[in-house]
DNA sequence: GTGAAAGCGCTAACAG
DNA sequence: CTGTTAGCGCTTTCAC
């Protein structure tokens, strides 16, 4: 059924009672009007019941477009992800916006979909629409026009488990990636694990690089254990055609660790092909939690951390930016969740 | 490290070129930048140019906000969640944030937390922000005073899979739950089942409504099955509660339908405590997929949908309000996936 | 303490 | 076709 004739009048109340209005019932100033309601501390007593009397009886509502307008200020912030709909970066919208609103700031989401040029187009757009700040989880630190885009923004941003190298723009948070991943390898090294694969996400970015040197790191100290890192992206797709050429192999790893939870799927896929038994034939342990991880046969070991303390954590950085209040740089804590899903590699 | 003596000076471009130096720089006046750069047709091809190779020497761009401030359009639309970090919610999101941004639009979130009190107090928050309209998936469809905020609403409004009954405010895209859980429920009654539970969530939304509905019209027809509803809210605590006390009845129900991916963690976390093996002891189907549902052992059966295409379809059904053309009310399907986690009811 | 006036950066009549 | 003018709704000097 298709709704015929749709309304052509204007909207209702497209005549919003304003300031004037109250100041006329208030007898007043508008400015007084605006002094009141700004909460400034020269006013009389009944000036001030006056224009809220007015205000009450009018069911006034101050337009905040018209006061960033003149003030300058939006009371938004933009949150530029690769995609809402991974689970961690909608953990962490959830801390950044909470964080946010809780200060007054509207938080506007927009989605890159991992195209740094898209990311590129929206950080212009975003600074055209005057945003106060911005959260960046960039898809891509190393794209070329990336750093200029950013010099030229005249806000403060907080870079959300991303690094720029030589580019001081304010806040980063970050995740201490490195921490948890030791933990995990040496578990699996104690186990007698030997041959170890890191199915990674792109090296682009900050957490891949940064497990791809806890991994290096290791190896290094562990001249018994042959580690190999393959660095790709944060698809399902690559995860599964990384698993199968690892395992494939004469000396395949007896131990699989996945880069993030899009990878994980195309693990699981190629494990599942393989008829390839967790822990028995292979042991494997992911990065990042997911809720059913506990809940897998066998439940997942897991590099865990808490998303949504990152995403509060750097909406306080930026907040704390916004309000030029000294900021100091975070790295929180990421360890390593023993489940059921690693055990000691099979018999050769 | 604390970082020292924060920068007091204001922030470098605080003055941006703005129109008025387009115009002086290309010698006309600043309407007819104004008309150039809106694609205005009445405009001769000098200048045109001329408009153009200022902008571009100078850099210029336009300033959304005193656009804004003039039309009356603010290109920003509200999506009012209760939580985003739930993946159902993220996947929505992101379908129509892709939509709204391919249209020119913004999309700011704001989390309600479940909280019908917050969500009003958003809803009025939006408004003074001059949103063009709002996105909603109330927390609460039966709340007192939801109605008022809403008729006061002068933008168009498009609810997200929920229902307000004798309320026209315009869109409204639904899933059609009651086939996908009717499909279901015939498949455990023809591998046997006769005791059937739902552990739903709270019927103050539409979804758990038309789930209840559905089971509802399923026992009416189906007189040797004894369905039991029962409703909550959407937590992984109820869903544990719930599944105890269910299974711990002599007369337990031999087939579980759980009502969201939060009260799936709580039945799953209940049938491990009672040591319960699915299929074998008891069935389990769930409603809206997980990335893990299929790996996991079962394989999760599953009442799917596709959430992406519920948002993109909520926000052409909003553009298409606010251009005031036409819409149809929509009622996206639902299926049943089958998987490895219903079988026949153990013998008694 | 309060009012009058000047814009924030842009668009939309209205003339010419 | 283009320039002039008048605001959108608010905050903020600046006088009184």
């Amino acid at each position: 059924m298709t709704i015929k004739d749709p309304p052509r009048t204007p909207r209702p109340d497209s005549a919003r009672t304003g300031m004037r209005e109250v100041a006329e019932r208030a007898g007043v100033a508008i400015s007084s009007v605006s002094r009141v309601l700004s909460g400034h501390r020269d006013v009389s007593s009944v000036m001030r019941s006056r224009v809220l009397d007015a205000v009450a009886a009018l069911g006034y509502e101050p337009d905040i477009l018209a006061q960033s307008m003149r003030t300058g200020e939006t009371m938004t912030i933009a949150f530029i992800v690769s995609d809402i709909s991974n689970p961690l970066i909608s953990e962490i919208a959830l801390g950044a916006e909470t964080t946010l609103r809780a200060a007054g700031y509207a938080m506007i989401v927009v989605n890159s979909m991992n195209d740094p040029d898209l990311e590129l187009e929206h950080i212009s757009l975003m600074r055209r629409r005057r945003t106060d700040g911005m959260l960046l989880s960039l898809a891509d630190e190393t794209y070329p026009d990336l750093r200029g885009a950013l010099a030229k923004l005249a806000v403060p941003v907080v870079l959300v488990d991303r690094h720029l190298k030589d580019l001081d723009l304010g806040g980063m948070v970050l995740s201490e990636h490195r921490s948890g991943m030791r933990e995990a390898l040496e578990r699996l090294h104690a186990l007698g694990h030997r041959s170890i694969a890191l199915i990674n996400g792109s090296v682009s970015v900050r957490p891949s690089r940064e497990r791809a040197n806890a991994v290096r790191r290791f190896a290094k100290h562990h001249a018994d254990t042959h580690c190999t890192v393959r660095s790709g992206s944060f698809t399902g797709t690559f995860g599964y055609d990384a698993t199968r050429e690892l395992l494939g192999r004469a000396a395949r790893p007896t131990a699989i660790i996945s880069g993030s939870n899009q990878i994980l799927v195309g693990v699981l896929r190629a494990l599942r092909e393989l008829e390839l038994k967790v822990p028995e034939d292979v042991s494997l342990i992911t990065c990042d939690d997911s809720a059913l991880a506990e809940f897998m046969s066998p439940a997942l070991d897991t590099i865990m951390r808490d998303p949504n303390e990152l995403g509060s954590q750097a909406a306080s950085t930026l907040l704390a930016l916004l309000r030029y209040e000294p900021i100091e740089p975070l790295n929180l804590p990421t360890h390593y969740q023993q489940r059921a899903s690693s055990a000691p590699p099979p018999p050769r």
